[in-house]
RNA sequence: GUGUCCAUAGCUCAGCUGGAUAGAGCAACGGCCUUCUAAGCCGUGGGUCGGGGGUUCGAAUCCCUUUGGGCACGCCA
């Protein structure tokens, strides 16, 4: 259905037209100053200049044409020439009755719904999640949520790491640990064995012992000659498992292999769900034909040993490095693999737009893949190729997080971490009630639901391009604006439902009159859905969801403080409250899930 | 160095397709639990929106400039 705020502009443009000028100029918006109106509408003055006649004139003018309209209960024209509009309760009500009935709130289906595919997460292979990969995908798994909700086809590809250099190191390390193995035997032609040899804790203390090693420094600063020879070893090694050196190929499988379960699982512990588990490696296939295709149109050219596509346009500010398709070994890097991955997209899904979420700091990556991509016909002109940046996330000193002996923290750690501390509070808030104790199984779900809902909304009501300070004890705090007062407003709700519902008080059918204003207030919030839905998936931005639920939330905590509603003995007026929080609690509930957490009953 | 993003209350952040007195939360201070969950509600104090110019009837918002920071800048991902 039309968002209310273009309703009501609708009734203000024709009343400037019927006053003799512009619709258009009837655009309302929210009040800016609540105590004098709860609409305005500033078209007098943007319109005055136009006209030659005085801002106050023209709203004068509208405002007598508008006295005869049931939308607004109060029209005032004021100095110097705003419109200040309070809509009726009548209008108001009748609104969200619809909305109430409507599917997604009132939410239309977009008339050409596209499909997008949206590249987040990102994880690499044999490397356990850490808080930089938290960012991605609670920002892509909420924009993928957002968009779907919107009416689009959605996408989500996990687009694993598992094809480059990592790799390499990983097997050098193997390689160096136990040279016997049949992975490294040239000669061997047999069936390699089903075990792998080694468990994912060990895995994951491989890649790390890689990387260090090949990154060792003296005294001076510079490489060791020990790590300078591990990486060119590195290097060889990934060059030979692209080459599809069979004993590579098949330890490459095991390391995927037993890493993805335990992706997964780390991801469903965040509510975070992709369609696709495709990797750089499943493209492999498509690079050979491809590089081939742009050598032969004359796109990728030698540069420096490299075979690289100059991606430089007309117009840049700044001279930009090409991108590199092959490297001088001849090995793919990544963005070889975006690009193949393009094509593969392209060909299986034909999307009409790619989202890329990943952290800022690849920009100049995706720019040149994106330029590339397009330069070699890869990507479709009519494909929108879009890269979202998020900032980092640093510790409360402002630096980028770190554990206490300076390591990046684990993701699983730092949710246990949240997860324990909400438990703490469960228990400690029944002690100083004087509750009786929640069943344990139940205390755990609800500080988990708790955790998370702590952990996104603390992360997406940032904006997503800027850095953030993740402060535990603050996000864990849960006063204020938290996910957990969130999750606290509606177990309340919930609560008076229940309870409704055990002493035999039905809801009433229909949505009443807002009876007062912290009623209205509420009513007010419920109509800013639909625009709220349609900016927040134009801008892929979440947090215009957060910032609505935390309005709605304060408002409905208001209206929980002056009104008695088990309580109430006017019977009608009780049944309309019922129907009004039930409809606050459905729309907040469906907010949170487009946050990507849940609400538990009682908390 | 070049490019790019950012700078709003003591702290953490909204607001930025220009509108009336710049909003929250935390922290500080003061009220409110015999009544549906006090993880709550109500209130007080706190700001030359980094500085300077400009456009405009009107600028935190748009443009220019300057200062200070983050990040990126060819074979890692």
């Amino acid at each position: 259905m039309k968002q209310f705020l273009d309703q009501l502009s609708e009734v203000t443009g024709a009343a400037f037209e019927k006053a003799g000028f512009d619709a258009a100029l009837g655009k309302v918006g929210v009040s800016n100053r609540p105590d004098l109106c709860e609409y305005q509408c500033n078209g007098a003055m943007a319109g005055a200049k136009k006209y030659g006649k005085k801002p106050i004139d023209i709203a004068n003018a509208v405002a007598e044409e508008l006295k005869a309209s049931d939308t607004f209960s109060s029209v005032e024209a004021v100095m110097p020439g705003f419109l200040n509009l309070n809509v009726s309760e009548k209008y108001l009500a009748e609104f969200v009755r619809a909305q109430m009935a409507a599917e997604r709130f009132g939410v239309d289906a977009p008339e050409n719904p596209r499909t997008i595919v949206i590249d987040y997460g990102g994880p690499n292979i044999a490397k356990p999640l850490h808080v930089g990969h938290l960012r991605p995908a609670i920002i892509g798994e909420s924009i993928k949520r957002i968009a779907r909700y919107a009416g689009h086809k959605v996408i989500g590809d996990v687009h694993l790491g598992d094809w480059g250099m990592p790799m390499g190191l990983i097997i050098t390390e193997i390689k160096e640990r136990k040279p016997e193995l049949p992975y490294f035997d040239e000669n061997f032609d047999g069936e390699y064995p089903k075990e792998p040899p080694f468990t994912l804790a060990e895995l994951e203390e491989i890649y790390p012992t890689a990387s260090s090693k090949s990154k060792e420094k003296n005294e001076a600063g510079e490489l060791t000659e020990q790590a300078k020879d591990y990486h060119a070893r590195a290097l060889e090694n990934t060059r030979l498992m692209q080459e599809g050196l069979r004993g590579y190929r098949a330890l490459l499988k095991q390391i995927v292999d037993i890493s993805i379960p335990d992706l997964k699982e780390n991801y469903r512990k965040l509510n975070v769900d992709f369609d696709l588990w495709m990797g750089e490696s499943d493209v492999n296939d498509l690079i050979p034909a491809m590089v081939e295709d742009m050598k032969a149109k004359g796109h990728a050219v030698i540069s420096e040993g490299a075979l690289v596509v100059d991606i430089r346009e007309e117009g840049d500010k700044k001279e930009l490095p090409p991108c590199i398709i092959l490297k001088s070994d001849g090995s793919a890097n990544y963005q070889t693999t975006d690009i193949a991955t393009i094509l593969w997209r392209e060909r299986e899904l034909s999307p009409d737009h790619i989202i890329y979420i990943t952290d800022k700091r690849q920009e100049l990556h995706f720019t040149q893949v994106f330029r590339a991509a397009r330069k070699c016909g890869i990507a479709k002109e009519s494909t929108g190729l879009e890269f979202i940046g998020n900032g980092t996330i640093n510790g409360a000193d402002g630096h980028p997080f770190k554990t206490r002996d300076g390591g990046v923290p684990r993701l699983q750690y730092l949710i246990r971490d949240i997860e324990d501390r909400m438990y703490n509070r469960i228990r400690e808030n029944e002690q100083a009630k004087g509750e009786t104790p929640l069943p344990e199984e139940e205390a755990k779900e609800t500080a988990r639901m708790t955790a998370l809902a702590a952990l996104k909304y603390g992360d997406l009501s940032n904006q997503a391009s800027k850095d953030y300070i993740f402060d535990v004890e603050r996000f864990t705090a849960s006063e204020g604006d938290t996910g957990p007062y969130l999750l606290y407003t509606m177990a309340r709700i919930s609560s008076i439902l229940r309870k409704a519902k055990e002493a035999g008080i039905a809801p009433a059918a229909e949505l009443p009159l807002p009876g007062n204003a912290a009623q209205k207030a509420l009513y007010m919030d419920m109509t800013a859905f639909v625009r709220m839905i349609a900016e927040a998936c134009s801008e892929r931005a979440p947090h215009k969801v957060c910032a609505f639920l935390y309005q709605m939330a304060n408002d409905m905590n208001s209206f929980y403080h002056e009104t008695r509603i088990l309580a109430e003995e006017d019977k009608q007026k009780q049944a309309g409250y019922l129907a009004l929080i039930a409809a606050v609690h459905a729309m907040m509930s469906e907010c949170i899930g487009l946050l990507g957490f849940e609400a538990p009953e009682k908390m």
